[in-house]
RNA sequence: GGGGAGAUUCCAGAGCGGUCAAAUGGGACGGACUGUAAAUCCGUUACUUCGGUUUCGAAGGUUCAAAUCCUUCUCUCCCCA
């Protein structure tokens, strides 16, 4: 296999390096590498705050060399102490199986897993923890560590006031262990992560010196930061998570496109494919004319066809362009077919028919037949403060009483609270 | 073990017997402006059948009246040993 790409070089414009070993970029530039990252089961859905990672193997892929996504069978079992300010609740076997299971799905997605040598691959380390004793591991692993060195890192001694457990202690031992593992069993020589990671993996390194006489190497991508500071991934409603049961591409889309100006340019670069030179034609276009939004929809387009795939994309661009058109005929002029796929794709309520010809009491629909507003005492904020639409229609009556003749397309009501949230309510029989 | 400080609405943090659903700041939400951007400005931020109702670590007590006073309890922080 021929190197495509000096992957470093590459993460480098892409604004996606941290810190690297010396001799990195060598080995790299020598001929195919197999690199691994790890993942935490904690949930059983991956989020964007975790595509950084997957997009860092793909590039390396794309580069020419062969990534390795290690789930955390095992480490999960223990917790990573690495910029948690309390000891971590344990998860149970069941829990930890099933989110592997929906992890494993979602970062197949990602890599080509049948290229030839550079195919990708995914382990699992409880594989080969689950038959280590305890007593071979303090002897085989613990040994060649010193308590001191352990206690050096960030993540531990950032703790020594609070408290924390053997069990997190331990963490970084078997964490390193994964990496030794896979370097002695397949070859991988470079372990890549977050910038949180790099305490771990350069105890991985250690092992690998002095355990073996061996090297290895690492690198780490910086944490990302939405300029105004805030966190990355996160919107009001929540986590922004591949799985599209919770988070629809609708929403998804939604997220991309939202992206800020001055945040834009950063993701584009990490989270697409794009060459630079196509990606600098697209800043100029999009300085050039910025409320056509250039940037977010070529972001937010390949993204959502990586993630979901051709069809969650047309759909979530359709409910877009439906949905904040400036009236409610471009709603109402949509085929009845492309509309229930609107109507789908936002949150979703029902309410029945007979409910309905009795008529409604705004506020009532609004906080108790469904959640859009956490109290009548919200709603009535709400709709006061003229945040609340029906059909593209602002509402100013508190006591407005809802009825069938707010029915559109034969069984939906569209609801707007707010700009940007819309949530459709579906009349079901009786 | 001894001594001190504290626990307030999402967070930080005022309040020191009635004028407190509780200052101020942050966050969040809504509106205006825009480009479904940023910045800015304005408003809202316990629940309610709009009569009231339940909140200030927990449980009691004093009082016409308590977040504010007393008792006990739980937890947190600091100083000395």
């Amino acid at each position: 296999m021929i190197i495509k790409k000096n992957y470093v070089k590459e993460l480098t414009w892409r604004g996606m390096l941290q810190d690297i070993m010396p001799g990195t970029e060598d080995l790299l530039n020598k001929g195919m590498t197999t690199g691994y990252i790890g993942f935490d089961p904690t949930a059983d859905s991956l989020g964007v705050g975790n595509l950084v990672q997957i997009m860092s193997l793909l590039h390396f892929q794309r580069c020419g060399h062969r990534p390795i996504a290690l789930i955390g069978g095992a480490t999960g079992m223990v917790g990573d102490p690495s910029g948690k300010s309390a000891e971590r609740n344990l998860l149970d076997e069941n829990t930890l199986n099933h989110n592997l299971n929906a992890q494993k799905a979602q970062l197949e997605k990602f890599l080509n897993f049948d290229c030839g040598a550079n195919s990708a691959a995914i382990v699992n380390n409880y594989d080969w923890f689950k038959d280590f004793t305890f007593l071979d591991f303090i002897r085989d692993v613990g040994k060649h560590l010193t308590v001191n060195y352990m206690m050096a890192k960030d993540s531990v001694k950032s703790r020594l006031e609070s408290g924390m457990s053997f069990t997190e202690f331990s963490y970084q031992l078997v964490q390193g262990y994964d990496f030794y593992y896979l370097w002695k069993n397949h070859g991988v020589m470079l372990q890549m992560g977050g910038s949180d990671q790099w305490g771990n993996i350069v105890t991985g390194t250690e092992l690998i010196r002095r355990k073996a006489g061996g090297e290895a190497f690492a690198l780490t991508t910086p944490l990302i930061k939405k300029a105004d500071g805030t966190k990355f991934g996160k919107t009001e409603g929540g986590n922004i998570w591949l799985d599209p049961k919770r988070t629809s591409p609708y929403k998804f889309y939604q997220f991309w496109l939202n992206a800020a100006d001055a945040d834009v340019s950063n993701y584009i670069r990490i989270f697409s494919v794009k060459e630079r030179e196509e990606i600098e034609v697209l800043e100029a276009e999009h300085s050039a004319a910025p409320h056509l939004r250039l940037l977010q929809k070529a972001l937010a387009e390949e993204i959502t066809i990586r993630v979901h795939d051709e069809d969650s994309l047309t759909q979530a661009k359709a409910a877009s362009v439906a949905l904040f058109g400036n009236s409610i005929d471009g709603l109402l002029d949509l085929p009845q077919a492309t509309f229930s796929e609107v109507a789908d794709s936002i949150t979703q309520f029902e309410i029945t028919a007979s409910a309905l010809t009795q008529g409604i009491n705004i506020m009532d629909l609004l906080a108790s037949s469904t959640n859009i507003c956490k109290s009548k005492s919200d709603a009535k904020r709400a709709i006061e403060q003229g945040g609340i639409s029906i059909n593209k229609e602002k509402i100013s009556d508190v006591n407005l009483i809802i009825n069938t003749s707010s029915i559109i397309k034969g069984i939906y009501i569209l609801l707007q609270s707010g700009k940007k949230n819309y949530y459709s309510i579906k009349i079901t029989a009786a």
